[in-house]
DNA sequence: AATACTATTGCAATATTATTGCAATTACGA
DNA sequence: TCGTAATTGCAATAATATTGCAATAGTATT
């Protein structure tokens, strides 16, 4: 899991601050076992005694997600924290439609190339959603 | 292009009737060029006189999901009409972020086979997007 | 430290997307 | 044609997301 120190040179690496919204934000995502909702997220803050505007957390995904950090799961309409260090951003997220689990697949990544031919540049930053089932639930 | 006779086809394969609703709506999703939401369907029936409730709209694209004539693009929450007959049903959609079109991948399809080490049973009838720029628009 | 400038957040209204329960209607086999 | 199951209409409501603008916080310059 990514730390909080480079979290914090994400921010700086794109020129943005560190908010402290942004830090609870994301610090409540990472310490979650599933994937959110930004409604789920806000109400887990308010728990926690942190209130924050529906809008605020909604930009404060979308920062997250233009640094890198943050994938939405468009099924679902839920956030989550990516993983690793891709090189690539070109991100595959293996969810299991019987655990609600999500694993980020790295090896699939470089098979999702498309042929030459079919002239189609895709673009960077972008997570595509597999639904199935995983080794646990099988 | 599907055409009536196979559409009428799905519905009575999978036991269930070609409404009149089922019917208009498939058409004019077949009709248009871009894919359209279930309130764009919903406004663009209603000019040409017919009303239906947007439940009825959701209800009847969720049938031509389940029979497989029907994509929903999650990241646009659009819906369009699948233009092949797929014998593996792993669909992928190249949607172009510049003009908007979306174009259907037989050949990628193979490549998103995942390793058996993965683990991960793919679930039949699926979609996943790919965004990225057409041809037309580089 | 005071200032000015920019970025960020809060607010609350509103827009967009989707679902529900139940009654009415339609489809279709016996 | 009757009975049953499937489908649709209605309209309320839920869930998800965006907006414009004012207030506040962050940052650089002096």
């Amino acid at each position: 899991m990514i730390s909080r120190t480079q979290l914090i040179s994400k921010c700086l690496e794109s020129g943005r601050s560190a908010t402290p919204q942004r830090m609870s934000i994301i610090d409540e995502l990472c310490s979650s076992k599933k994937n959110l909702s930004a409604y789920d997220l806000r109400d887990s803050l308010k728990d926690k005694g942190h209130s924050f505007n529906i809008s605020t957390i909604y930009r404060v995904l979308d920062f997250w997600i233009e640094v890198g950090v943050v994938h939405k799961m468009d099924s679902s309409n839920t956030y989550l924290v990516c993983n690793d260090n891709h090189t690539n951003h070109f991100h595959v997220l293996l969810h299991c439609t019987s655990c609600k689990s999500v694993q980020e697949s790295c090896q699939l990544s470089a098979q999702l190339s498309l042929p030459d031919s079919m002239m189609f540049a895709v673009n960077d930053s972008q997570a595509v959603e597999i639904n199935g089932v995983c080794n646990k639930c099988q």
